[in-house]
DNA sequence: TTTTCTGATCAATAATTCTTATCATAAACC
DNA sequence: GGTTTATGATAAGAATTATTGATCAGAAAA
C-alpha cells in the first residue's frame, strides 16, 4: 500500500497520468496498474477518470494532503538517520581543562561545528582528573586532557604538546633577558603545579633544578595555572607555566628557560574506541586539525 | 526504501530477526534481506548483528524513533481517506424551515451522527426560499424544505407530508369538539401562510374554502409558523399550521378539520446529484430513517 | 463527422522478493 | 575445553509482482 504512495501524491499533483507516468519514470500503464491498486487495498476510489479530464474525490483529495505530508516526514526520518550515520546528529560533550589552546582544541571545533552542523556540541571545562571520571560516567564523549594517566579504560591520542616557561614580573631583573637558565632561579620562590595534578612534570621540574644543583624553593603548590599567574604577579614568586599562557597577563614576561625543557602533553581521550560517529567525527577532525595546523 | 520502513520498525522493536519475521509474516532469510537492501539505499548501517544479539546503532535508532512516528503519519492519512470514501468525514451542513420535525429530520439527524461521528454537522434555520438559493450558491450540502418549487437545478426527494391542522384557543367555543368542519370557521379570521411562502397551500385553502361555500376573512398572511400561532393565541383569529405543531403552545388546542385535507410537504433537497460521500450517506440515512420511521 | 487525446486492458516480459536449505559464528553449557 | 544451541547470513530457485508495448474505447474538439 505505502510503496504507491509516491505515485499517488505525483498523480495527484498532475491530474495527469501521461504525465505523471513520465515524472515517475514509468510508462502509463504502469501507473494506472499501481493506482488501482492502491484504490483496491484502500477500498475506495481516489480519482474520477475520464478521457478528458481527472478529478480527484474527496477521498483522493485527503489522501493527496496528508500522504504528501506524511512523506515528506518519512523522508525527513531517512535524512535523520543518513545525517547520523555521518556524525552530522545528536550531541557532543567535550570536556577541556584550563588551556583551551591546548591540543589545538578550538580550531578543531570551529572545524567540526563548520562540518556538521547538526550536532549540538556543548563545552565543559574541568581539570583533568575530574575528567577521566566524567568520561568514565559517561557524561562527557571526549576529553581534552593531560597524561600521563592511569586510567586502562581510556583510549588516548596525542594531542599537542607545549613547553613550560618561566612567568615572571615585568619589573623583574631577570625580565630583560630573552631566555633564562634554571640556575638564574636559585634563590627565587618557584610557583609551580600541585603534584597530584600531574605528579610527571611536578617531579621533571624538581629533577631539572637538582641537576642545575639547587634544590628550589617551593611556594605553595597550586591547582589553576591562572591562579598562579596571579601570585606570580603579585610579586611572590616565578611561576612556571605551559607557553601558551605567554601574554595572557598584563604584569607578566614569559620566558623560556633553557635546560627545563619539560612539557605539558595534550591528548583526546575517549572511553575505549567511540561507537557514536559524531564522536569518531570529532576525532578524525581534531587530527586533521593537528596534521595541519 | 519505503517499503521495507514497517519491517525496520518491527525489527528495531523486536531486536531479532526470527522474531520480527514471524510477527511480519516473513521468514528470516527475507527480513535479512529487506534490511540489508534499507541500509545499502540509505548508505548505513542500522543494526549491529551477532548471533546473540542485534543493537541498533545509533542512526538505526534515530530511524526507528522518527520512521515509527512517520508511518503512523501515512497510516493516519490512509485512514482519513477511508473514512472520507465512507462519507464519515468532513463537514455537512444542513438546512431546515421553521419545523425540525419535518421529513423526520431530528431522528434522521441523530442517527446519522452516530452512524458518521467524523463528519462536522451544521444545521441552518432558514425559510424554503433561502435555502434554494443557499443550496445553489454552495453554503447548503442539503436542505429540509417544502416543495413545490421553481427549481429544475435541485433533486427533491419526498420525506414526508403533514396535515394542515386549525390551532385556537383553548377558550374558544369550537375547542371542545374533536375535529371541525371548514364551514363553522366561516366567521373567523383566518391565519394563513404568505402566499409567496407557499402558493399551492394558501391557494388550497382558500379552494377549501369555497368548496365549503364560503370567503375567508383572512388576517395579514404570516411568514413564520410560530407568529401566526402567537397571533391565535391572541386572540385574533384561527391560524391553519402543520400537525406537527400540536401541543407546542400552552393557550392553544389543534384540531383537525376533517374538509381541508390540506397538506405540508416536506422534501430533502440537494444541487443535481450529490457526489460528496457524506453528503450521500447523509441522505441515505435519512430515507433509512422514514423507511423505519 | 472525424480526429485526437486520454486512460484502461491484455499478454508477455522483466524485476523483485520470498522460500528452503545450508553455513558460519559466538555464547552458553556440561 | 569441547559441544551444543541459537542466531543471522548466504545462495539458488521459485513465486510473486511490476513493467512494458500494443491495442482498445470513450469523450472532447475540430
Amino acid at each position: 500500500m505505502i510503496k504507491y504512495a509516491k505515485s499517488f501524491c505525483v498523480l495527484a499533483e498532475e491530474l495527469h497520468f501521461n504525465k505523471a507516468a513520465a515524472r515517475l519514470h514509468l510508462t502509463q500503464p504502469a501507473l494506472s496498474y499501481q493506482i488501482k491498486k492502491l484504490e483496491e487495498q484502500l477500498g475506495c476510489i481516489l480519482l474520477k477518470r475520464s478521457p478528458h479530464k481527472v478529478l480527484l474525490t474527496e477521498a483522493g483529495m485527503i489522501l493527496a494532503r496528508e500522504l504528501s505530508a506524511a512523506l515528506n516526514h518519512v523522508n525527513g526520518a531517512f535524512q535523520m538517520a543518513q545525517d547520523a550515520a555521518r556524525g552530522d546528529s545528536g550531541a557532543l560533550v567535550i570536556g577541556y581543562c584550563e588551556l583551551p589552546e591546548a591540543g589545538n582544541m578550538t580550531a578543531a571545533i570551529r572545524r567540526y561545528t563548520d562540518l556538521y552542523p547538526g550536532v549540538d556540541v556543548t563545552l565543559i571545562n574541568m581539570p583533568t582528573i575530574e575528567q577521566v571520571d566524567a568520561l568514565t560516567a559517561g557524561s562527557l564523549d571526549v576529553a581534552f586532557l593531560h597524561p600521563p594517566l592511569n586510567a586502562p579504560q581510556l583510549v588516548m591520542r596525542p594531542a599537542g604538546e607545549e613547553l613550560i616557561v618561566a612567568a615572571l614580573r615585568a619589573d623583574h631583573a631577570l625580565a630583560a633577558q630573552p631566555a633564562l637558565q634554571l640556575a638564574e632561579l636559585k634563590h627565587e620562590r618557584l610557583i609551580v603545579c600541585a603534584e597530584q595534578l600531574g605528579p610527571i612534570m611536578y617531579n621533571s621540574i624538581l629533577a631539572a633544578c637538582g641537576k642545575a644543583g639547587f634544590q628550589p624553593k617551593l611556594r605553595e603548590e597550586m591547582f589553576r595555572w591562572h591562579s598562579m599567574l596571579d601570585q606570580a604577579a603579585s610579586g611572590l614568586g616565578v611561576a612556571f607555566v605551559p607557553a601558551s599562557l605567554s601574554g595572557t597577563h598584563p604584569l607578566l614576561v614569559f620566558k623560556p628557560v633553557e635546560d627545563l625543557g619539560v612539557k605539558l602533553l595534550t591528548a583526546i581521550a575517549t572511553v575505549g574506541d567511540p561507537t557514536r560517529p559524531a564522536v569518531i567525527r570529532f576525532i578524525e577532525t581534531a587530527r586533521s586539525c593537528q596534521a595541519r595546523c
